[in-house]
RNA sequence: GGUCCCGUGGUGCAGUGGCCUAGCAUAUCUCCCUGUCAAGGAGAAGAUCGCCGGUUCGAAUCCGGUCGGGACCGCCA
């Protein structure tokens, strides 16, 4: 393009900004310079007026003078919350004795002469100054507005900072940064697919992808041999506060890697982001590894929260054998009997201790024994019948208490003991207060078993994901006692959330092929399933593992919110509704046609009953 | 699919059968005010108490249903 051709530089037809309303200091004084941003407070005294002007970087005060400048004077004085101005003046100390020291640019303010209505506003919903609670229905109806309040500002940039760390950080090291496609197949294994309709092909459907498993795989074999990508999850399952529709993952596959370098490379990115970006204090560096029996044994569950003790204690040996049947019995069925140490609260109430009573039963638990040492160093316990109280006292001890702790006992199989004694162990560290909540208490969780057992089919299933390599002293096992087999899968675990995990592969297609074959695929859906797979992999597959890191959970556990939502942009409510752009919404019936879709009425239940 | 909690001016709360003609704070509007910064002062407006039905002489309040929101279980990473 010549000069001549060259359209002339648009120029804004109002005053535009020559700095941000966070940047001005003193060293700026008697500049003059122009401010554009919304109106946060408005002090109006008559002759002169105060404004904090506010934008993503800061706020600054402007001062209007009515003997200086009237008709900016004026105009400030019609200006209302949430105006949006453009402001022109002279940047000048404060008066003395009126700087303020909780902005940063408190020792300066703007004498204005100049002030432009840009845009105004009406009343907002709610209070964009304000603190205090209010409705998230509300919030996100208007989330264009919540997201101009601080806190929820600082948490979204939190949330840049973080992938630019990421990034930075896997370029320096000769990553590629690739895209998979968004349109995938649905595959029945695993969470519910989101999908869309095929127009050009009648009656088919793609599918959102639960993660890019197979295709960064693939790109392994591909001989690229170090990919990431800041991938968009999809899972059709209902929501939690921890849990969303779509989900930003860190995907990383590397080829020619074992499982030490996964872990190094990704402890080391996360030491450098909580480093920068994190006041919090971390428990344990290097991150502490624990198997998953370990974790199961000691906490009760494969996500364990380190930042608190109560470990589960075994006090079968001191509680069994005495004639109490619940304990007796559960042992001889091949369970077991454990206990946590809740300090400080024997004196419970009975109604006090039947509320933890009931958080093992909706584990599963049939009940919970209790033994509360009192601070006089007396003994209760409705164990009384079957045990003497120098026994119980002696149970107790063993199991860590001290006078004034209450010693809960659960009895049962192995999974159901962990599960509510799991339970049980984190509603006490979060109701007892024992959480310094800016500790970060990172752990990682190794040595999975391979397969577990389906609850529904009673057979093997994979436990992670079906490519997940078996341990190097594994293999054998495949063949001869799948359920002992253990797996090269890793999981990170903050603060009792999983963060992440993944594994090294299985990268040649006979041990792939055996896995499923242990999970009882026929020859035929095998192929049906992953053949394509099986056939990259006769290729020349190159060893080869990755992992995957959840975007919005860490930045969650770094911005110290309890909920994923505060983190997202445009987050979706519990029931799954956009409520800023209302989705999802119906199709015209000309667009369901096009895609070959009929949409059945839902059928009266009481209607058609009987 | 299920359990629990919440729904009162724009927002946040109080009010648990008659004292409510619904109270408080804040926001909003008008006026005053030249050193404020959660500005201050004076005044005003704003709510059929989510909706429908029932009990009662009388319902914001009790009961049933329904809608909306949240937390959790199932499910799921």
């Amino acid at each position: 393009m010549t000069p001549a051709e060259r359209p002339a530089p648009l120029r804004a037809n109002w005053p535009q900004r020559t700095h941000t309303c966070g940047e001005l200091r003193l060293s700026h004084a008697a500049q003059a310079v122009t401010l554009n941003g919304w109106v946060h407070r408005r002090r109006d005294q008559g002759g002169l007026i105060f404004i904090d002007l506010r934008d993503r970087y800061g706020i600054t005060q402007i001062v209007i003078n009515r003997d200086e400048a009237p008709e900016a004077h004026e105009a400030a004085g019609s200006a209302r919350s949430e105006y949006v101005l453009s402001v022109g003046g002279q940047v000048r100390a404060r008066p003395e004795g009126t700087a303020n020291p909780d902005l940063a640019t408190g020792d300066i303010e703007l004498g204005v002469h100049t002030v432009t209505v840009l845009a105004e506003s009406k009343a907002p919903p709610f209070e964009i100054t304000a603190e205090t609670n209010v409705d998230e229905s509300v919030r996100l109806r208007h989330r264009y507005l919540d997201l101009r309040r601080r806190r929820l500002r600082e948490l979204i940039e939190l949330r840049h900072e973080i992938v630019r760390e990421m990034r930075e950080y896997l370029w320096e090291r000769s990553f590629l940064e690739l895209e998979t496609p968004t349109l995938v197949r649905s595959t029945p294994e695993g969470s519910r697919d989101f999908v869309v309709p095929s127009r050009l092909h009648p009656g088919n459907f793609y599918a959102l992808p639960q993660s890019p498993q197979q295709m960064k795989q693939l790109i392994m074999v591909a001989g690229m041999d170090r990919y990431f990508q800041l991938a968009r999850c999809y899972r059709d399952e209902d929501l939690r506060a921890d849990r969303v529709f779509e989900h930003t993952q860190l995907d990383i596959e590397m080829a020619f890697v074992d499982r030490e370098d996964i872990l190094q490379l990704i402890e080391s990115l996360y030491l450098q982001i909580v480093g920068k970006l994190s006041s919090q204090t971390l428990a344990e560096v290097p991150f502490p590894r624990i198997s998953y029996a370990e974790a199961i044994r000691r906490f009760g569950t494969d996500k364990p929260d380190v930042r608190f003790g109560l470990e589960l204690v075994d006090v079968a040996p001191d509680v069994t054998g005495r004639g109490f049947r619940a304990f007796d019995d559960a042992v001889d069925d091949g369970g077991q009997v454990k206990a946590v140490v809740a300090p400080g609260i024997a004196g419970y109430s009975r109604r006090e201790v039947s509320a933890l009573q009931d958080i093992v039963q909706e584990s599963g638990a049939a009940g919970m024994a209790t033994i509360a040492l009192n601070d006089d160093g007396s003994i209760r316990s409705p164990l009384g019948r079957f045990f003497d109280e120098d026994s119980l006292r002696a149970a107790a001890q063993n199991a860590g208490a001290s006078r004034g702790d209450l010693v809960c006992i659960v009895a049962g199989a192995p999974e159901i003991v962990a599960e509510a004694l799991g339970t049980l162990r984190l509603h006490l560290g979060h109701a007892l207060d024992l959480i310094q909540p800016d500790q970060l208490a990172f752990v990682w969780i190794i040595d999975f078993p391979l397969f577990e057992i389906d609850k529904e089919s009673g057979g093997y299933t994979f436990s992670h994901n079906p490519f997940c390599s078996p341990a190097d002293d594994s293999f054998g096992l495949l063949y001869s006692d799948p359920g002992r087999a253990l797996s090269k899968q890793y999981d990170l675990v903050g603060n009792g959330h999983e963060i992440g995990g993944g594994s090294i592969r299985a990268h040649r297609a006979k041990d792939l092929r055996r896995i499923y074959q242990v999970m009882g695929y026929s020859e035929p859906e095998i192929d049906d399933s992953i053949g394509h797979m099986l056939e990259a992999f006769t290729y020349g597959a190159p060893p080869h593992g990755g992992i995957a890191m959840g975007v919005d959970r860490l930045a969650m556990i770094l911005g110290g919110t309890e909920n994923l939502r505060d983190v997202t942009v445009f987050p979706k409510n519990q029931a799954g509704f956009d409520l800023t752009l209302g989705a999802p919404g119906p199709l015209l019936p000309d667009q369901l046609a096009e895609l070959h879709l009929r949409v059945r009425e839902e059928q009266e239940e009481s209607a058609s009953a009987g």
